[in-house]
DNA sequence: TCTGCGTAGATTGTTAGCAATCTTGTCAAC
DNA sequence: GTTGACAAGATTGCTAACAATCTACGCAGA
């Protein structure tokens, strides 16, 4: 049984998906019931995921979900855009005849998607076109990095991807980055991708102060609700005549 | 008592310090004996440092000091053209007067190095500018992953500062960092500073294949021998007259 | 009524031990 | 002499129970 993986990555997904609120406590004893194993199990999962900057671990306090602000947001998108055109410069070097013909697609597909007010398949094909991107530059490195500031930045990218008018913006970034990998400029692809991720760091600028429009999307499991009273003498739990 | 957090980072230092040759096993009884403490202070401290890519865990198969090759250290030092680029232009917009004097301080304590030939006063005055450089850029998530990828990269770096005549190219390269930071050019520091580690992956392509010399410096304790057999009725142990 | 302290109980940190797994040396068969 | 399988035992994976710590409630005093 290989237990404590599937654990981890179970949790990160439910993280991810939105299942635990931002900064909701995640009580060890809870976690073992809902996933049915140990607490050991359990605390190398959250130790896993805490290496991961998902989860928020304090010494006798336990672990939440970790918050991350909108200044954190565009910390991490700074490093996306320096990290992104990194690859993008490695990709529009190494792409292939099929992998431009991908690319290619996938710029269709996305303006199609605009065109037709598709918000949430135009938010996925964005996705697809950046892992794309990395995907050619076979940087493991900045893979791997990349990998993790996605996760910390699922929250604000959903809210992004909802800002109206913003395919628009950002479809014809999108098509500059692609033109220039597939003319095998890196030069060129680094600095379209580099402009387009200021353009995202500008949208988030303007972002409303953040917070409830995703609980209303996924609401919290009642049965994991967002504060809980620790200690105390409180015998809430079995006093329910 | 706060154990793990301790271990974790003597385990570290260790590993930095080069107690522990790259790949050796680190087995968990053995680190128990060594820092006093239980199995499960020492596997949360592992876990730890593999989250941080210091040390590589397989499933039954135990810890070891991670090896990285020539070409992930070209691929980190890529990553680090990226990110302290990014820093060096945010330095030049934030340094304050105390900072541009510090700057050129260090500078000039390099220069002094350099000519004198005290290489290691050299490379270590070389860390201090590039750390100062983070500080004053105050970006946190960069910072952060920097500071894993240089632990990642020590070996190597402690290479590079012994090869002959680096001083002499790195020097003006420095210069022209501080320069820029100090005039506060945010472009001409990110440029300056991508330049100079531009040199740094083109003096990693020509090192020769790495591997034993550091050895030479920092000898392996005698009681972690690199390679130990495990399994099999040896028993070499208690087999000593 | 408000404030400060002690205590109950929930929650996490740690320990010791059993079970599962892998490695290596040895032996037999070819 | 070489190749394959077997078994010993070292090593890690996991479980359950104990100890340390923190939080909130309620009571006494002002």
């Amino acid at each position: 049984m290989t237990g404590e993986i599937d654990v981890a990555d179970s949790l990160r997904d439910g993280i991810l998906r939105g299942d635990y609120v931002a900064g909701q406590r995640l009580v060890e004893a809870d976690l073992c019931e809902r996933f049915g194993t140990t607490r050991f199990i359990i605390r190398s999962a959250l130790q896993s995921l805490a290496a991961q900057g998902l989860v928020e671990m304090r010494r006798n306090r336990g672990a939440r979900v970790r918050t991350v602000t909108i200044d954190e947001a565009i910390e991490i998108s700074e490093v996306r855009r320096a990290l992104e055109g990194l690859c993008a410069a490695r990709a529009a070097e190494r792409a292939t005849g099929d992998d431009r013909a991908e690319l290619r697609q996938i710029v269709q597909s996305m303006k199609a998607a605009g065109q037709a007010g598709e918000l949430l398949q135009y938010s996925e094909l964005n996705a697809t076109l950046h892992q794309k991107v990395r995907v050619i530059a076979a940087h493991e490195t900045s893979a791997r990095i990349l990998d993790q500031l996605r996760g910390q930045m699922v929250r604000h990218q959903f809210h992004l991807s909802l800002v109206p008018g913003r395919a628009a913006i950002s479809m014809p970034q999108h098509e500059a980055i692609v033109e220039a990998i597939v003319a095998g400029d890196p030069g060129a692809a680094e600095t379209a991708m580099r402009a387009h991720i200021d353009s995202v760091i500008e949208a988030l600028r303007a972002l409303p102060a953040a917070g409830a429009p995703l609980t209303v999307i996924h609401p919290p499991t009642v049965s994991h609700p967002p504060t809980r009273p620790r200690g105390g003498r409180s015998d809430a739990r079995r006093a329910q005549p």
